[in-house]
DNA sequence: ATAATAACGATAACCATTACTAATAAAGGA
DNA sequence: TCCTTTATTAGTAATGGTTATCGTTATTAT
């Protein structure tokens, strides 16, 4: 691809993915701009995703449990999977690459960087176990 | 499964996770089995290694490529994939579980660990990058 | 030995993603 | 404005890794 041409359906997965918290699958990208392109692609879907991330405006996260996901904060954050409702959350932390020093010292090879998130509980879910332990 | 029972198969999986430091595929697995047990079935690889899984015998890298790959060693380590030959090695280095709390001064909900994998050139292939610059 | 059932091999089904193709639409001149 | 070029699209077929199905085989306990 040489150079880029403006298109409504990149420009409303682009707003979609800036406007939303939900780090969403390419599916469920679909069915959001579904409602106000009706006859988008998916296929279209995937292809502009992929260009989004190739340019640095989006973020692909690869889940555990295999699925891809997306998010249109570029800023570098970790994340957090609730193992109970699945849903994913921004965590604002410091950033962690003092743990690729450590790593360095325990291999030979050049580290440039790491993937990590942390999974767990939620707000929400951590209080609906408790509640449903208090009977 | 009520319980299970013994199988050719499982134990000639299972031995030969635990003797390769490969990190497989399930196609891979597939191959290397298929030398011993010429007609076994790939359907009965994927059971037997989400089984191995299940039972803590054997552990499963989600990589980052969307690719499984399966680990015969299930004592705690990290992982590091060499962004040039795709490799996956061990890094034996201490725990990180000081990150977890690191995270959980900044998240409101429950931490119960995290994932994490390094990235970057192994050593043959950084030895190999270097030289294709020296001419 | 026999009965019960876990596990098998072979194959079909599944599902997320990618590839293909003719039609469409954006950008840059005459 | 009207071409020309070409990136992009919608629709659909194909791909590839994984899972499900099913009749048969093998293991375990009685």
């Amino acid at each position: 691809m040489a150079q880029h041409k403006f298109s409504r359906q990149r420009e409303a997965i682009k707003d979609y993915l800036m406007s939303t918290k939900e780090h969403p699958t390419a599916e469920t990208v679909y069915e959001n701009i579904r409602l106000f392109i009706p006859n988008i692609s998916l296929g279209t879907v995937y292809r502009n995703l992929a260009l989004l991330v190739e340019t640095g405006e989006a973020v692909k996260i690869p889940c555990s449990d295999g699925s891809e996901r997306f998010d249109g904060d570029t800023t570098p954050h970790y994340h957090f999977m609730c193992e109970r409702c699945k849903k994913i959350f921004d965590i604002n932390m410091p950033d962690l690459t003092l743990i690729n020093e450590v790593a360095a010292r325990n291999f030979d090879g050049i580290i440039r960087g790491h993937s990590a998130y942390f999974y767990g509980l939620c707000a929400s879910c951590s209080k609906e176990e408790s509640d449903s332990f208090a009977f």
